[in-house]
DNA sequence: GTGAAAGCGCTAACAG
DNA sequence: CTGTTAGCGCTTTCAC
């Protein structure tokens, strides 16, 4: 039913024998006009079946009211939450949010900020796929408010709410060197990103700490994935002295592990112990439990959306605020190992 | 950084001792201007930190190149991978897409609606929280392409992408029936919506086909939550005669029901077997491994964009496109329940 | 109370 | 090849 051309504020002036001026008033509920007057625009309007083009009015107000929010994997439940705290606060504020999805491509996300820059958001809060890229240059010239989620941005001078992930690492390690475990494997993420680097460095720091000597063979990489996940597991599970424990640095390559474990009949809980960065459905679904870090995703979307609209709001300019949450251990079952012996070989 | 106003095409002209008009080429590729010209121009533009105004420019256009999506829980996994299958193939068309999320609010869900329409998008792919609403009026009115996705719209005709979820149900029921159960219990989302109905509707289907009365106790109610499934589970296990298959209506529920079992110690694969609509991650981590109906969301995402596509690009009216896409059963192993024997007092 | 008119930044004829 | 100009639909003084 695709309609002439839709009505304009002038189309019901007319319709009301008024002007635009005054439909314009009756639009924005700024008072000042005779009830009977404002009768009639009202019903101009529903005939008509207007809608104010709010197009226009961004280009008049200079604001738009709508703020982007920029996310790695969308088929990461870690956002989908995290998203879920920004919409919640947001909407309070009156602020509509966009939400865009980079599957972790640079070149996206970088087509993703030039095109909210363009539509002119209000600002914006990301979780770059791209920690040194220059496609944050744009948001800074034009002033436009940012806040980094997760993953630090270098080199500018935005607003961070992180998480902690070195005291989240180092807590999962010590963990497990406490339940008597020596042969701790890593799984770690690309270093390229915070999250990444972090995570390694608590194991690291807690290995120290204990006084437990680092063995590269137990330090695998691989990507934020299942797959990552899943490949690393069995590169570990090649070893000829496997290790007892494993922490795996993210949710995805905890899934990718704990699959790779039952295909390759290493046993959870009996062979080898578990803690994994970042809680997920499966984990009290597997036998042990999974024991975990637990992010307050919540409580970082809100955060992050305060800290944007602060910005928003503010006239000056400040210096930027960073704020580091703490995650949680959350200790179930998977991380002893009952009463099958440990390798101690080093002991 | 507040810079003192965004840099115009005015001012990138005046730079470049050109006309509006000329730079106006330059940013739209539209070619026709002097190679040298364009090196001035080009070079301001980097000087000013000159950004497009996309804004102004879909006000003279008539296009935004924006689609909206509109899902009603961002944090079932169902629909960040529908909404992947959307992204991918609009990205290819050059259009941008703007997520939303409902929380399944139709009054959520008739504010954003409004908030697209103001900011003219092109078109518009939805999973409605409200199949009888009018929020749909002003899409129709504006004449704003529209396509339902998973969930039929009523009384508009909009295209439409849907699961065949009758039949999703009948295989899964079916299966049961075929693997002996004759006391198949079915956990049923909201009637209120689509697939709540239909699911339903193929449970009764099958057991009509193979003459098994429905017990009205075995059919429980709930939200398409895991709260739903919990508790719906916990409804269950009260009867003085429990069912020995549980189908679940929804991902979700399916998460619940399972927690439930376990919390209940009604032992999965030995007392209750269980078959559940849409494929979960942890499917496959739960011992027996859950049976599933599984849809193909991807598809449903990429057939769901190039209808709307369709639609923007056309100028003429047609009618609509109603297409049901097949879910497959994959069975696994929570269908059938060994060498347990089933109630069979019917029998 | 209400209206006239000046743009917001851009595109697209239409002239040169 | 390049410039002039007329709006797109709306908000907002400034008059009446």
């Amino acid at each position: 039913m695709r309609t002439e051309s839709k009505p304009t504020i002038q189309d019901v002036a007319k319709h009301a024998s008024v002007s635009i001026a005054t439909v314009s008033r009756v639009i924005n509920n700024q008072g000042g006009v005779r009830a009977e007057t404002e009768k009639r625009i009202v019903h101009a309007i529903k005939e008509l079946g207007y809608v104010r083009n709010a197009v226009a009015r961004s280009m008049k107000k200079k604001e738009t009211k709508m703020i982007g929010i920029i996310i790695p994997d969308i088929n990461n439940p870690f956002f989908p939450l995290v998203v879920s705290g920004i919409e919640q606060q947001a909407r309070k504020k009156g602020y509509y949010t966009m939400l865009s999805n980079t599957s972790e491509s640079p070149i996206v996300e970088s087509e993703i900020i030039n095109i909210l820059v363009e539509r002119g958001v209000d600002g914006v809060v990301i979780t770059t796929a791209d920690e040194y890229g220059k496609q944050f240059q744009i948001l800074q010239e034009q002033g436009i408010p940012v806040v980094a989620l997760d993953r630090r941005i270098n080199e500018y001078n935005f607003d961070s709410v992180l998480i902690d992930n070195i005291d989240g690492a180092y807590q999962a390690t010590k963990q497990l060197i406490l339940q008597g475990h020596q042969d701790i494997a890593i799984i770690c993420g690309p270093h390229s990103t915070t999250p990444g680097r972090d995570r390694f460095a608590g194991y690291l720091k807690a290995l120290s700490d204990y006084e437990i000597p680092l063995n590269d063979q137990f330090v695998v990489q691989g990507s934020f994935s299942e797959e990552g996940g899943y490949s690393a597991t069995r590169t570990l599970n090649e070893l000829e002295v496997r290790p007892t424990a494993i922490f795996s640095s993210n949710n995805l390559m905890s899934i990718g592990c704990i699959k790779a474990l039952q295909d390759l009949e290493w046993r959870l809980g009996e062979e080898v112990a578990f803690i994994g960065f970042d809680d997920i459905e499966i984990a009290t679904f597997t036998k042990p439990k999974l024991s975990v870090v637990s992010r307050p995703m919540n409580a970082l979307g809100e955060l992050a959306f305060q800290l944007l609209h602060e910005r928003i709001l503010a006239n000056e300019v400040f210096s930027p605020r960073n704020y580091l949450l703490s995650p949680e251990l959350k200790i179930r079952e998977s991380c002893h190992l009952g009463n099958i012996r440990l390798n101690h070989k080093r002991s």
